[in-house]
DNA sequence: GAGGAATTGATTTTT
DNA sequence: TCAATTCCTC
């Protein structure tokens, strides 16, 4: 896209809330293609930009906002902006800074839903019956608690996951339900019976009692309280003159309803979104907002972007073609500006006989491009799910390509960072139960699962907090004298911290706390590479908590802001992540391998009727559009799932790939370089003209009943993924290992082979 | 309560 | 297969 850098210097007066030097025609608009310029300059009324991928969302957002403030009186904080990430916030926020310059930083109202609500909850909590500081669950504190709610109430937890409880709760906020629905809901209904409801009701009951709110609660609090209360209402109504949403197409119900609310007296509503990369319905996003934006804000003007600057025409026409096999949306029809010619390659499809010989495959690819001058970090590696990546991993590393994972393991879910803000959270809220349940027994003292249930009963009999129970046993004869001193010594400390907490350095607080507390120490203990990392995550949470001015402070953001900028490692390396992590990227050369019926479309989508094969689809569009120059995409014959080899059927989606745009047996320049893949051959024995043709016996591992278990070894077998073989032993209940003919030694289950 | 053995159960993931 | 969880023993 274009590179002009430029900068309109506006400069707001907070003292005189005045804009100045605002008058000139703004440059940032000449940069804009027709198309944008008509989504920037429509400032009044609700407005929907379909933007289809690589056209430009961000800029016609960042443009827009420059223009609002340039040609209405609007003021900065007069503008609300909702993201999908905060990271996504913090960008925004960068580039509005480089279009109208220091006039962003009063551009106080962007973030996410959740942020923006907390921010608004917390001026009205009386009126839901919450106290001003609040917590926020998060979502795993919110499986536990429901763990135990299930556990008071005598269920069994095994019938009755706390996980799936969670989902369902969670689903019907999302849905924008209220505690008569929970019954209507279908999957509570079997699984729940009538306790679903007592459940439920207990678990309000609870974060109430705590203080506390959920994900869902923090939207549908403002939701309520708006419906209840017209003043407070019409007070946010006419506080937000413009709003606008980026990646509409991932707002669920109750987003919407709290749009609708809020700009029903302006009308200033613009949204920027693509129904085809809506890939987020699994939690809750509702694809029906986008589709019905004119009925949901009658008078909306739509405008479709449809000039797309990133991908060459094959790989935009490709995509196309793919995602027109969806019923359930707009129809678009994306042309790339990008100039044919010779470089634009088609999407080449190939395959490999197992995981291990695509990757393989796929790092010697990687490399060839490195020698023809490609850096490794233009090169990105999309997977379906994050079992993938492993072996992606280990022949990179064997090889000695550098790679980084993105959207792995976040560093506030580590851990050490976990059990420290444990500590943190205890010390300023002394009746946080989660969080001194955690640290209890970290480091080690002594204390576990006993004196834990005795805390549980005292604390049920008294109405106690678990640490005031902690505090009464200490003091008790319930428990050994060792055990006693060990708990008085942790509360202690507690106390000590507390009572620090108001006139000391939040940096220094929180390091006396990991060092009182014996949790340095127990890292240092253990002096492996995994524990330098983790003393490393420690400092480097001490050093962004002197950020702040107190220690409640600090995690009222952690509570919401989850860092997910991942290893930021300088050096140069091939991308690996799932789609669903790569949506907003863009890459140069971008592999998508394991595209097989089960794994792609994933079983489970498909299980889930119609609307989770297109969700799948809308996901193959999204990995596919991530390429600049040069996509390919990968298909094995069989492939190791949970253990168990399998042989595989190429995935429909490749007969969705237009045949003018792909290339199934072409191959090109690049790979006439490896030998070992021979495209031809495997296209035939896969039988990929007839892509789709799913065996279900072999695909599913409940299919069949377990046959065979009276296999003795030594016996000849025959399989359909690898013809003949004999039992070498057994391998847990209905696998064993077997040495094939020509495949080597497999450990397969018995009801996938047959004696012969 | 700690540590080893056995069992289980495995999309996508932000706030 | 492999990691996480629970079970079992000392």
């Amino acid at each position: 896209m274009q590179s002009s850098t430029f900068s309109v210097p506006f400069v707001f007066d907070a003292n005189t809330n005045q804009l100045s030097s605002c008058n000139q025609v703004p440059d940032y608009i000449s940069c804009l293609n027709e198309e944008q310029r008509l989504a920037v300059e429509t400032t009044e009324g609700p407005l929907l930009v379909l933007a289809g991928a690589g056209t430009g969302k961000t800029r016609v957002l960042v443009s827009r906002i420059a223009h609002i403030i340039a040609t209405t009186k609007a003021k900065p904080h007069e503008i609300l902006v909702t993201t999908f990430t905060n990271k996504a916030a913090r960008e925004m926020k960068e580039r509005v800074k480089d279009t109208t310059g220091p006039v962003a930083n009063s551009l106080s109202w962007i973030g996410t839903f959740h942020a923006l609500s907390a921010r608004i909850l917390r001026n009205h909590t009386s009126y839901v019956g919450l106290q001003p500081d609040f917590a926020i669950l998060s979502a795993e504190e919110q499986v536990h608690l429901l763990k135990k709610l299930i556990e008071s109430a005598n269920l069994d937890e095994k019938r009755w996951p706390a996980k799936l409880l969670a989902s369902i709760i969670n689903e019907w906020k999302n849905k924008g339900l209220d505690e008569h629905s929970i019954s209507n809901l279908e999957a509570q209904h079997y699984l729940f019976g009538g306790k679903a409801k007592q459940l439920y009701a207990a678990y309000q009951a609870r974060l109430s009692e705590h203080n506390a709110v959920d994900y869902g609660d923090l939207l549908s609090l403002v939701v309520r309280i708006w419906k209840q209360d017209p003043n407070i209402l019409a007070e946010y109504q006419s506080k937000f003159r413009y709003i606008l949403v980026d990646e509409y197409q991932d707002t669920n119900i109750v987003q919407y309803l709290w749009l609708k609310l809020l700009a029903i007296k302006s009308k200033n509503i613009a949204c920027v979104g693509d129904d085809d990369q809506s890939i987020y319905g699994w939690r809750g996003a509702e694809v029906t907002n986008i589709l019905r934006f004119e009925q949901n804000f009658p008078g909306a003007k739509v405008i479709l972007l449809k000039r797309n600057y990133r991908s060459t025409s094959n790989i935009l026409n490709s995509a196309s073609y793919l995602i027109s096999h969806n019923k359930n949306r707009l129809p678009k029809d994306l042309f790339s500006d990008r100039v044919s010619s010779e470089d634009d390659e088609k999407v080449s499809v190939c395959c490999a006989t197992s995981s291990k010989e695509e990757a393989r495959s796929i790092g010697t690819l990687i490399e060839l491009l490195r020698q023809k001058g490609q850096p490794y970090s233009q090169v990105a590696i999309l997977v379906r799910t994050s079992s993938q990546m492993k072996e992606f991993e280990d022949r990179f590393i064997s090889i000695g390509i550098p790679y980084r994972i993105l959207g792995g393991p976040k560093f506030y879910d580590r851990a050490e960072i976990k059990d420290a803000l444990a500590y943190f959270r205890c010390t300023v809220r002394p009746y946080d139960n989660l969080s001194f349940e955690r640290i209890l027994g970290t480091p080690k003292r002594g204390l576990g699962k006993a004196t834990l249930q005795k805390m549980h009963a005292l604390a049920k009999q008294e109405g106690y907090s678990t640490m005031e129970a902690a505090e009464a046993i200490a003091i008790s004869s319930m428990v050994y004298p060792k055990t006693r001193a060990s708990l008085l010594e942790l509360i202690n400390k507690l106390k000590k911290w507390h009572s620090l907490a108001c006139n000391t350095p939040v940096a220094e607080l929180s390091s006396i706390i990991l060092d009182e507390s014996g949790y340095i120490d127990m890292l240092k203990r253990e002096s492996t590479p995994e524990s330098e990392i983790r003393l490393d995550n420690l400092k480097e949470l001490v050093r962004s908590a002197a950020d702040y001015d107190s220690l409640s402070n600090f995690l009222e953001s952690t509570a919401l802001i989850t860092g997910n900028e991942s290893n930021p490692s300088n050096e140069d390396s091939v991308n690996i992540m799932t789609i669903h992590a790569a949506k907003g990227l863009e890459f140069d050369t971008v592999f998508l391998p394991g595209w097989e019926e089960g794994l792609f479309p994933h079983q489970r989508a498909l299980n889930d009727k119609q609307s989770g094969l297109e969700e799948e689809r809308r996901l193959a569009y999204v990995g596919l559009t991530r390429a600049r120059k040069t996509a390919m995409i990968w298909f094995t014959s069989s492939r190791r799932v949970q253990g168990y080899w399998q042989a595989s059927t190429p995935s429909r989606f490749l007969g969705e790939l237009s045949q003018a745009h792909a290339s199934f047996a072409a191959i090109s320049p690049i790979q006439t370089e490896i030998s070992h893949t021979n495209v031809y051959t495997q296209m035939h024995k896969n039988n990929l003209l007839k892509p789709g043709r799913v065996d279900s016996h072999i695909m599913s591992r409940e299919g069949s009943p377990d046959t065979n278990n009276d296999l003795k070894v030594g016996t000849r077998v025959f399989s359909k993924t690898f013809g003949y073989g004999t039992t070498i032993k057994a391998a847990g209940h209905n696998n064993m290992k077997i040495l094939f003919d020509t495949a080597g030694y497999k450990t397969i289950r018995n009801s996938y082979i047959e004696p012969v």
